[in-house]
DNA sequence: GTTTATCTACTACAACTGTAGTACGACAGT
DNA sequence: ACTGTCGTACTACAGTTGTAGTAGATAAAC
C-alpha cells in the first residue's frame, strides 16, 4: 500500500534534503546520499539510512538492492512535491490565493519587478514547457 | 523558555487554522476558538484548548485570564507567520529563488497574466500598504 | 580461513502533533 | 446549601521526525 505517490507528499526539510540528492543524482545508494548529508549538515550515516527507509516504506522512494548495498530512487518527482507543498501552504496561510502568495514575496522584497516582468512575458509568449 | 517569536514560528495546519481564529477575532477564549474548529473540522473542544495551551507554552500565543475562562491571543502575526514560512519553503524546495516559485504558480495555473501584471504595477506605483 | 572494514537493519528514545477522556473548580439555578 | 453545567487542566496515547548506537552480514584483505 503505502500511500501510493500523488497523494499529497509533504515533506520535511530533512527529507527534501534527501530527495535533492536523489533528484540531483538520480537512484543513488545509502552511503551516497549519506556522504552528501554528512558533508552538508553533519548528519550521521546510520541517520541518513533510517529516513530513507522511512521514506521506502511511505512510498516516496523506491530502493533495489544490489550486493549488500541499498539504492534508493524517488518516486516523487521536485515537481510533486512542490504541487503539494506550495498548495498546502496556499491554503491554509493565503487562503488559497496565490495572488496573495505573490504579493508577499514583492512585499518581502523576495523578488523585484524585473521578475514579475519577465514572468508576464513568458506567459505571453504561450506557456512554455520547462523541466 | 519559550522561544521569544521572531525565531522562526513554522506552524502545522490545525496550529494555523487556531491562530486564524486569533487574527481575525483578535483575543478570544478557549471556548470561542474551539466552537468555530468544531463547526469548521468536527474537533473537539478539548482538542483545541490543549493545542492552545501548547501555543502558548511555545510562546506564539499570550494568555490572559478571566473569571474561570482563558483568553488567548496571537503574538505573532500572520505576516510573520507568512514569512517565515515561506522562506522556509523557498530555501527547501526552491533553492531559496522566489522567482522559480512564481514561475511555479504560473505553471500550475495558480495565477493568471493579469495578476502579475496588477502586481508589477501596484510595484510601479511605489510598494504599497497593503492590508 | 580468519580478521577487518563496510554497510545495512534493528532498536531506542525524546520531542512534537493530533486527538480526546476524565477530573476538577466555579457559577447559576432552585 | 445542593446540583448540574460549563469550561479548564491534567493525563494519555499513537504516530512521525530527528538522531544515532549497536549488532549483524558480507566482502575484502591477508
Amino acid at each position: 500500500m503505502s500511500a501510493k505517490p500523488g497523494d499529497d507528499v509533504v515533506l520535511s526539510d530533512l527529507q527534501i534534503a534527501l530527495m535533492r540528492v536523489l533528484w540531483a543524482r538520480g537512484e543513488s545508494s545509502t552511503a551516497e546520499v549519506a556522504e552528501v548529508l554528512a558533508r552538508e549538515r553533519g548528519i550521521k550515516h546510520t541517520t541518513v539510512a533510517t529516513m530513507l527507509m522511512r521514506l521506502e516504506k511511505r512510498g516516496v522512494v523506491a530502493l533495489r538492492r544490489d550486493a549488500r548495498q541499498v539504492y534508493y530512487q524517488a518516486r516523487v518527482s521536485e515537481s510533486e512535491v512542490r504541487r503539494s507543498m506550495v498548495s498546502e501552504l496556499l491554503g491554509s496561510l493565503f487562503g488559497g490565493d496565490a495572488r496573495a502568495l505573490v504579493s508577499h514575496l514583492v512585499d518581502e522584497a523576495e523578488i523585484v519587478p524585473g521578475d514579475l516582468e519577465a514572468l508576464r512575458q513568458r506567459l505571453a509568449r504561450g506557456g512554455p514547457d520547462h523541466g
